[in-house]
DNA sequence: ATCGGCTCGCGCAA
DNA sequence: TGCGCGAAGCCGAT
């Protein structure tokens, strides 16, 4: 059964059993495995006994759109279609060729459906195009909640420091274990697709492999290696499992490679963390509802920075107003840098400079030319990299936007609350003051580039990325 | 190599 | 009201 407190309905209109179909509208979590909205969605065809229509669209003008992050939403359409095909799922795969194409689309195959379900999602664009729907369609519209072991919105309040989110994680985990989504949403038989309707084929037509990319998509910034899809991720999971034991250690050293590189899946919906705590649980024998406080170090490690902080980093999206903006950074934070915005700044780069890694600071132009040819930042590295521009703006709000920018547009798992998370981190968000106190940081945690390469690995890294 | 000090806010015990 | 302690550090003393 699906947890109750993941299912929010969005609107008043009815659930109309005698139309023709149930409508998933996929957005945040486009994957089969451990899908609670595709697991809700298949529930009501079963009981409405009406058939299930999938529609997986790509908009070409949402904010950040460009062939990087194109490359990666389409990638995984191809693989969805596959495997809806082979379950006789109705799959309606749509890119738009052009901005504002894909209106009407939601709401012609909305028209002749029983009920629509979407994901849920704090963040990003998506709260705001679910509600546009909401007041659009004439049909009942739910969203269900895939993001993460605990339901976002089930929370008490908002929490601004690990400590205590974790204290919340210990009392609700257990619950929440109990009552995994389906490993395969689509497991139970489901009534004979339909065939898409002709008269909205022929206005949106069905996306093929190999359609060019639309025109206006900006295509400055290139694809990279990384491969979408679920199919892809859940390859990528079990080879990280099985080098989990080394993770202390080789998470910290950009020469070892030993992070799990996962984030852009869970970003793109590609993988849940249902299906990694299942995996991780599955090879050290114990069961899920059990939690991981028994597994050896590494493992718990991990599950701390994909369980408290990932869904710690969705709680701040979803309850602290503007959490994206400088100014809902903790209060001690704004005061101390606000006390040291006359330091004088030896060090001032235009948001050029930065993009095209021309510093003076080899390790930080290293850590840029990743993120640019790769759409990543080790994570180790990733936090000097914020904490550099923290120094080298004009102001902490201006560096703040730029680390945004940076990460927004180069990233391939940016755009999402866990990056947000990690750079209010650069600026004190679920931090304490460290003194001494210092120019431009003030009570600010302070890092160095010269401490980081005495203290991590990354010779080969920094001969890669120059 | 390891250790303390730097500094603030919060939950909890008293 | 006091106490302990907290995402990833840094620096200087021992």
């Amino acid at each position: 059964m699906i947890d109750p407190l993941r299912i929010r309905s969005l609107n008043d209109a009815p659930v109309r059993p005698d139309r023709e179909w149930v409508l998933y509208w996929m957005v945040s979590s486009r994957r089969i495995g451990f899908n609670p909205a595709l697991e809700r969605a298949a529930a009501h065809a079963r009981a409405l006994k009406r058939p299930l229509l999938v529609l997986d669209a790509v908009e070409c003008d949402y904010p950040w759109a460009n062939a990087r992050f194109h490359a990666c939403a389409i990638g995984s359409l191809w693989d969805l279609a596959a495997r809806f095909q082979s379950a006789g799922i109705a799959h309606y795969p749509y890119v738009e060729p052009e901005p504002g194409a894909a209106r009407g689309l939601l709401a012609a195959l909305a028209a002749q459906a029983c009920v629509v379900v979407t994901d849920d999602s704090p963040a990003f664009f998506f709260p705001r195009s679910r509600a546009a729907a909401a007041r659009r369609l004439d049909v009942a519209l739910e969203a269900v909640d895939g993001v993460g072991l605990l339901p976002v919105r089930a929370a008490p309040r908002g929490f601004l420091r690990a400590v205590d989110f974790r204290r919340h994680l210990a009392s609700a985990l257990p619950t929440h274990l109990g009552r995994f989504p389906l490993a395969d949403s689509l497991s139970e038989p489901l009534p004979r697709a339909p065939s898409l309707p002709a008269a909205v084929t022929a206005r949106w037509p069905l996306a093929r492999p190999g359609d060019p990319l639309p025109a206006v998509v900006d295509r400055s910034v290139a694809p990279v290696a990384w491969k979408p899809g679920e199919t892809a991720a859940i390859r990528d999971l079990r080879s990280f499992v099985a080098r989990l034991d080394d993770y202390t250690e080789d998470r910290r050293h950009p020469d070892r490679e030993g992070t799990s590189r996962l984030s852009p899946a869970l970003h793109w919906g590609h993988l849940s963390v249902h299906a990694i705590w299942a995996e991780i649980a599955d090879r050290c024998g114990v069961d899920v509802v059990a939690g991981w406080e028994g597994l050896p170090e590494p493992h718990r490690n991990f599950l701390d920075e994909l369980v408290t902080w990932r869904e710690l980093t969705h709680n701040t999206a979803a309850f602290l107003p503007n959490y994206d903006a400088y100014d809902s950074l903790p209060w001690w934070a704004l005061e101390s840098s606000a006390k040291h915005a006359g330091d004088p700044r030896p060090y001032l780069y235009e948001v050029e400079d930065l993009e095209t890694a021309s510093t003076h600071d080899p390790v930080w132009n290293a850590a840029q030319r990743q993120l640019v040819a790769e759409g990543r930042i080790h994570n180790y590295l990733r936090m000097v990299w914020g904490k550099k521009v923290l120094e080298w703006s004009p102001s902490p709000e201006e560096g703040f936007r730029t680390l945004l920018h940076l990460n927004n547009r180069y990233a391939i798992d940016g755009r999402d609350p866990n990056s947000v998370g990690g750079i209010a981190w650069v600026f004190g968000r679920y931090d304490r003051p460290w003194g001494p106190e210092r120019p431009i940081f003030g009570l600010i945690r302070y890092m160095s580039s010269e401490a980081t390469v005495r203290k991590v690995k990354m010779k080969e890294y920094l001969r890669n990325h120059q």
